[in-house]
DNA sequence: CCAATGCTTGACAACGTTGTCAGCACACTG
DNA sequence: CAGTGTGCTGACAACGTTGTCAAGCATTGG
């Protein structure tokens, strides 16, 4: 129950003063052997840690070695795959990762971003939820690097990490196209979130460029079971689709179900936006377009650093590429092969 | 460019003193209305953000409202799960969780344990890799709250929040058994892990309480890839297992994928430890034995929590039950049905 | 009218650390 | 031998905040 010790104890036991003692912890150089060992003799002895709290409030530009990621929710896998990749950059500088959820609420992002930058975050990663981020503003003077992933910035100037939401989207429509479909649909997420309204633009602009229209589409569609539903509804219309693009992951899994229960797993086509684990164990196996979370995390994680580190450029945008992964669900043939 | 404005700054705009704006910030009682509502204009028009690092340094016990979670890797559904549910629960008391990912790792563990404890996070909630945890004898004395999940404290005596995995283990054979098996099969990941070695302890138990005893076990598989060979050498053996027991996630995973290979799915009974999304869409679809992070998460945390409260007792290990699924490949017929 | 009381306010020190600078001992230069 | 470094060491202040305490002022009661 007694504090934890600090550097005055440790000095008193060694018989030095606490700069000495200091100068020990951080390595600095001039101080004598003999001295140094009586201060790490005495610290050892009394397990003393060095309060990081206390020392970057002293020092320069009080760093303090952790950046805060504000993400959609931490236990879905694509968060949690980027703050996995956060968190092996930043491991290396010896940098610490605060990490929130926001669950697609505005206001609670708001409030994670007011609580990280309260506690000093030297930087912030953010996948918003808000439809503007202009209260960054102040932030972002103060010198906070900020970088926002998967989904780009509004109203403030940052740079952002991003899929490449409408190529990945035209990848899958090419892709059914080819495999004879002409009647595709398209099952959405919300349309607050940007990435939902690039993929569908990259859905319907594709299709065009085919001289095709969108025969089905559901917007949205914010769980498995309310895209479960939605597909359930176009399989009963009086011209089902015969290939579907379903652009996020619980879109996918609800579709899968609804296809299963009609007994059209195996001749309505599916590509899914983003890849889920056991994708590849279904049956038939489904076809995606895969995101690299994982990349994203790394790129955004530099970008941190290198603003850290100094560096300055104008506010830059990097798209991350996908890939279109065959696997069986995306080559049912349509009537036109 | 400019550093944030301090207290100092609101004092001197607002023509008070630090320690007015302080109270105002803290909202203490006894600031008369007009001087509050001149700090608080100065707050707003300077964009201040109180520090809470430098407010932790002075108030009392220098709790910084921030825990320390050292996780297997915060990129698996469990610890993301557990992250989860420990920050929604830290979030309603304005804590915050730092994570980090051990990877089976004993050296990395105690890294970030060192890491943590210097940064004076306030609790300690640790899934430990290590075999022995007795250097968290010192943090533990310094009165700072440390709670196991997952896996049992070994020379140390903290809480702890486990599954119960004997009993997880042992209802996975009574179904196996009921469904007329004899014939089982176990394969778990390394036994340097508890989790795994009460899981196999739970199996062979039970398995004796039937007169019967394993027919083929595999131990030490710690990837998909290698429960998928050991569970195709079994196939491949004179006299096949009838039913399996899959002691973790990614060995269920192999197993599924050895008994589609040899074209057994359907005819070897399947029961795997903890649950996994899309278990369900599977053919057969999986019968898991699940365990609850979610559940553990808020367990831990509120020990956690009441141990910052002040109150005291005993270190205590709190089971958490798991839940038989059946789904489809745990019910496969057996010979003695 | 004076003392006592209550309320508001600010001065000061302290939390644990480190940057700055001065002081000291010693060796070396000329 | 005086003068000049050079290498170690510690005193002190400061980072941004808050706990403690006393001072100032107005109000109340006798």
């Amino acid at each position: 129950m007694d504090a934890r010790p600090t550097l005055r104890d440790v000095a008193l036991l060694a018989g030095v003063s606490p700069k000495t003692v200091s100068r020990v912890v951080n390595q600095e150089a001039g101080v004598s052997a003999a001295l140094a060992v009586k201060v790490r003799r005495a610290i050892d002895q009394l397990g003393y840690r060095p309060n990081i709290t206390a020392s970057s409030l002293r020092r320069a530009g009080g760093r303090t070695a952790a950046i805060a990621a504000v993400l959609e929710d931490v236990a879905n896998p694509f968060s949690a795959a980027l703050h996995r990749a956060l968190s092996d950059v930043a491991r290396e500088r010896g940098v610490m990762i605060f990490a929130g959820s926001v669950d697609e609420d505005p206001e609670r992002e708001r409030a994670l971003v007011h609580e990280f930058t309260t506690r000093q975050a030297d930087a912030l990663v953010i996948v918003p939820a808000s439809d503007n981020q202009a209260y960054l503003g102040r932030e972002m003077v103060a010198g906070t690097p900020v970088v926002f992933v998967d989904r780009p910035p509004v109203g403030v100037h940052a740079d952002a990490v991003l899929a490449d939401n409408e190529a990945g989207a035209a990848a899958a429509v090419h892709h059914l196209v080819a495999h004879g479909h002409r009647e595709l649909a398209y099952l959405g997420d919300l349309r607050s979130i940007a990435t939902a309204r690039q993929r569908f633009q990259g859905f319907r602009d594709a299709l065009s460029e085919h001289g095709l229209r969108p025969a089905h589409v559901a917007h949205d569609l914010h769980t498995a079971e309310a895209a479960e539903a939605a597909m359930a509804g176009m399989l009963a219309a009086g011209r089902p689709p015969t290939a579907v693009f379903s652009a996020q992951n619980l879109v996918t899994i609800g579709v899968i179900r609804a296809l299963r229960a009609g007994g059209r797993h195996h001749d309505v086509a599916l590509v899914g936006f983003d890849d889920f684990p056991l994708a590849d164990l279904l049956q038939p196996a489904v076809t995606v377009v895969a995101q690299d979370p994982s990349t994203m995390g790394r790129v955004a994680a530099s970008l941190v650093f290198r603003r850290l580190d100094g560096e300055t450029w104008e506010p830059t945008t990097h798209l991350v590429p996908t890939r279109l992964v065959p696997r069986g669900s995306g080559e049912v043939k349509g009537p036109f092969s």
